[in-house]
DNA sequence: CGGATGTCAGTCGGACTGATATAA
DNA sequence: CTTATATCAGTCTGACTGACATCC
């Protein structure tokens, strides 16, 4: 099958890439959860810690002492919610998101650096293709494939 | 700047990708170090653990215990370094190679379920993008971007 | 009450720093 | 002797499980 061996093709050029995408965590002083709560917080918008153990890769204990320490570090608030009296909206502080676009302009810029030394033709074929990795995040939630659907056994 | 506006809009939807692509830890009980050791040594072929110092994201302390964790479990093999006394030469065992080739046979089937749904003209764009994404990586490893570049600060 | 939300307590693996053997 | 390779010792963060308080 052709088909297969192009798509097994194209997973082995994401893996790769992906070691060089990814900084992994070290900076900040910051845990790859803690980043990852962050990265959450500031795409989903306020939420509860609930909602988080469904995109975390972490358990909800795990997620207590994670968010308590980004509270002691200023880099989230929790507030009571008022239509649940168990319940604390999270929401980043203004510390909190400017790690999280430092850290996006990081892979940007660094990105770029690359970028920029493509052919233009592939510099195009790359940029355009944006669209359709949204379409792909897009189908995944949609098929019920949740971000954490396997890692749990 | 329209470019960098591409950029930050690619960074983005990479970011969102992998929150798809990749499938976190947990899985085998191996820890996110242990699994990225397998695959550098998928990739390198046999090599010292000096070497892995300069691919993985831990210290050479933490090195020694994942790789004696990984000799434990059978899925990699040390044998004396016949030109240097003071190391090894660590490889796969057949155990470990099917670790890594499992999860990269995950990662594919995953991607493949998902490409299926895409438009046949973006899916062949997308498809296409592989070897865009091998320059980049290309040009990051001579660039002098080690993969690690940045997190050791 | 029963189910959902979140925390507490105890344990453990895996990472770090700093010091240490051994060979080049 | 100095440098490189790898390990040892002690500590600490951050994860887990299981039990528990609190509110719908």
């Amino acid at each position: 099958m052709d088909a297969v061996r192009a798509v097994e093709r194209l997973t082995r050029s994401i893996e790769d890439f992906n070691s060089v995408f990814i900084r992994l965590p070290a900076s900040d002083r910051l845990s790859f959860s803690a980043l990852s709560v962050l990265h959450t917080l500031s795409r989903l918008g306020p939420c509860r810690l609930s909602d988080l153990v469904g995109t975390e890769q972490i358990k909800q204990p795990a997620l207590t002492s994670a968010v308590a320490k980004l509270e002691r570090d200023g880099l989230i608030e929790r507030r009571p919610d008022p239509c649940d009296g168990r319940a604390s909206m999270l929401s980043l502080t203004a510390d909190g998101q400017s790690i999280v676009s430092r850290r996006h302009a990081d892979r940007a810029e660094r990105l770029r650096s690359l970028i920029d030394r493509l052919s233009p033709a592939d510099r195009t074929r790359l940029l355009s293709i944006a669209g359709v990795l949204d379409q792909i995040v897009q189908l995944a939630s949609e098929h019920g494939e949740k971000p954490d659907e396997r890692s749990g056994k």
